[in-house]
DNA sequence: GCTCGTTTTGCAAGCGATTGCACAACGAGC
DNA sequence: GCTCGTTGTGCAATCGCTTGCAAAACGAGC
């Protein structure tokens, strides 16, 4: 293995001369710049990032948490992740903490603490106030995606508005007949997300004069299948079907679409759908949706990572930054029948 | 920050012993190696895992590469490593090809190179003579999942076999019109997979003494939009419509049965349809499927290169291992109606 | 009690960079 | 020609751990 010494040696300076000409090249002569830049891609050099995060204490290297990577959001924010940083030569180490309690214990206390990275990217992920503690006594910067963490910068979609814009869409077209499917319990862990939707569909609702009726909600667990099953009980009941869907999520909106097609019913004629995501499937069935950009998300988040790790950062913006989405109308939603 | 020097004077022996201690306690009496242990988790210890790689060569740290993380299969097999990997102390630094050729030199030559990691784990992805030759030249043992990769041991599903015994479930069934949805020349490129699956499709229907007739196949993009354009075609004309379909993917085979039902089909008594993956939609549409388990390669992945990392790697089993695959029959094939 | 083999332990030399400080080189200004 | 300010370079300490080698400690055997 070729260390730096060669490159010294092969272009007539000194090693410290090499280590300044090949980062950023400051207080170097653009001459020996560019004979050690020759003399290192000639010897094939490349750096040692062990050495040179041990004598600097930059890892170049961000920790990315997520709950599982099974599935499509979470992916797409790594993904985004991912390409940030690599444009600004990081690398990402990711963990997971499916394995349970165990396993989130170990992330932290060994894998996250052991030297390894210079900031954790959290993304859904509700932390204890141990663990965030932990890392700002470590002085490692923490932004969080999908939020809000306390004394945490973190990046969020505002879910009530998300809510209220898809529920005015269909008020707008003129349901005063609206169901919605939201999370249960068990997903009101992560930030009250489903709690927050269906405040902000009430909202809207309400803000119409329209009346929040308790059974036209319906828990689920954000799944297609889930989605179905809370469909078939809202639509198939005697009377007073709802004329409008709105579900926390597109799977659930592409499994009321199903089962709405399963009872007979004509989606939007008998019965329009809307839901949040913009996953990939939404374009094929025509499902109108509040797009949020989860690849954008991570993206972002790795932008205000960057700032952060700056050594001077002045402009710290706010806590929490908002992230946009967009109403996307497609074929699931119209007018209801008269 | 505190160091083994500090562990070292508090439990009043060399650092020498402190680190043989923490690692494996070989060489070391029982006695203080507990003295050990307590003062470094006393003082709240943990191994700078920078200097630790300096000094002795070991990263504890993989690479996986795969082209695209935004996807159930490959999303799958990096949480299958990356659990296999926490089991083993090891971290699992992500890199995505996405971006390009540009990207991908970049992370050829720089980050894969910047002794980050001990191996690397290719996931779907034909590399380059040249790319396996540089990793080789490192020294760094090399995995491919999905297959088979020039002079490098891979994991690999049989895909002649997988789509073998989809289209015998079909013709056990008594189907003799078997329609085959397939991958397009552009999906050709990673390993020949839609090639091998249709050459198992046509394999079991001449073994069958079925003819495998050339308007009975269908090229898409592996996707269910796609699917579902291919099986309209397929199941839309007017004389000799086939009554099974496989797919070459579970999203094409969802594709397929919506088109199914679009058209006033019903399956399976009007045509049966069989997929390959076990997607987590498949429960959900009834799908019957060859199954693969990404997860279980991603960690098969991990324990191979575990072996191969491991000091006298006496037992190298051959170059590639089969990875099983299982037939699931649900709803969606039956007999054909007489 | 002495010798010899086996653990246990410590010393100190790396591993391969980064970086503060000091010095050299080089013009500019007078 | 001399001083002063920049700018460019090199010296050498440092980061925190691992590990080969040698010494110390410890028993066992006689």
């Amino acid at each position: 293995m070729i260390n730096i010494a060669d490159v010294a040696r092969h272009a007539g300076v000194s090693t410290a001369t090499v280590s300044r000409a090949l980062s950023g090249g400051h207080h170097v002569s653009p001459a020996t710049r560019l004979r050690v830049e020759a003399s290192a891609t000639h010897l094939g050099y490349v750096v040692s990032s062990n050495a040179s995060s041990l004598a600097s204490g930059r890892m170049k290297n961000i920790g990315v948490v997520v709950p599982f990577l099974n599935h499509w959001f979470f992916a797409s924010v790594v993904e985004g992740a991912q390409q940030a940083l690599q444009r600004h030569g990081y690398d990402l180490t990711l963990y997971n903490l499916t394995g349970g309690l165990e396993a989130r214990r170990s992330v932290f206390e060994h894998f996250l603490l052991r030297q390894r990275v210079d900031a954790v990217i959290a993304v859904s992920l509700e932390l204890t106030e141990n663990e965030v503690a932990r890392l700002h006594a470590l002085n490692k910067p923490l932004v969080g995606v999908g939020g809000p963490l306390a004394g945490v910068r973190t990046l969020t979609v505002d879910d009530l508005a998300v809510a209220r814009l898809a529920t005015e869409h269909l008020i707008a077209l003129g349901h005063t007949r609206i169901a919605h499917i939201g999370g249960d319990k068990a997903f009101d862990l992560d930030f009250n997300l489903p709690t927050n939707r269906r405040f902000g569909y009430e909202a809207a609702l309400v803000a119409a004069g329209i009346e929040a009726r308790r059974d036209d909600f319906r828990p689920a667990d954000f799944t297609t299948a889930g989605g179905y099953q809370a469909a078939k009980q809202l639509l198939g009941r005697p009377h007073e079907r709802p004329t409008a869907i709105f579900a926390a999520s597109d799977e659930m909106a592409i499994g009321s679409i199903l089962a709405a097609r399963d009872l007979g019913l004509v989606v939007p004629r008998d019965v329009s759908v809307i839901g949040v995501d913009d996953h990939e499937l939404a374009t094929f069935f025509g499902l109108s949706t509040v797009a949020q950009f989860p690849q954008q998300q991570g993206e972002k988040a790795v932008e205000v990572l960057m700032e952060e790790l700056r050594p001077h950062p002045e402009s710290r913006t706010g806590l929490n930054v908002n992230m946009p989405f967009e109403l996307i109308v497609r074929g699931s939603t119209a007018r209801p029948a008269v």
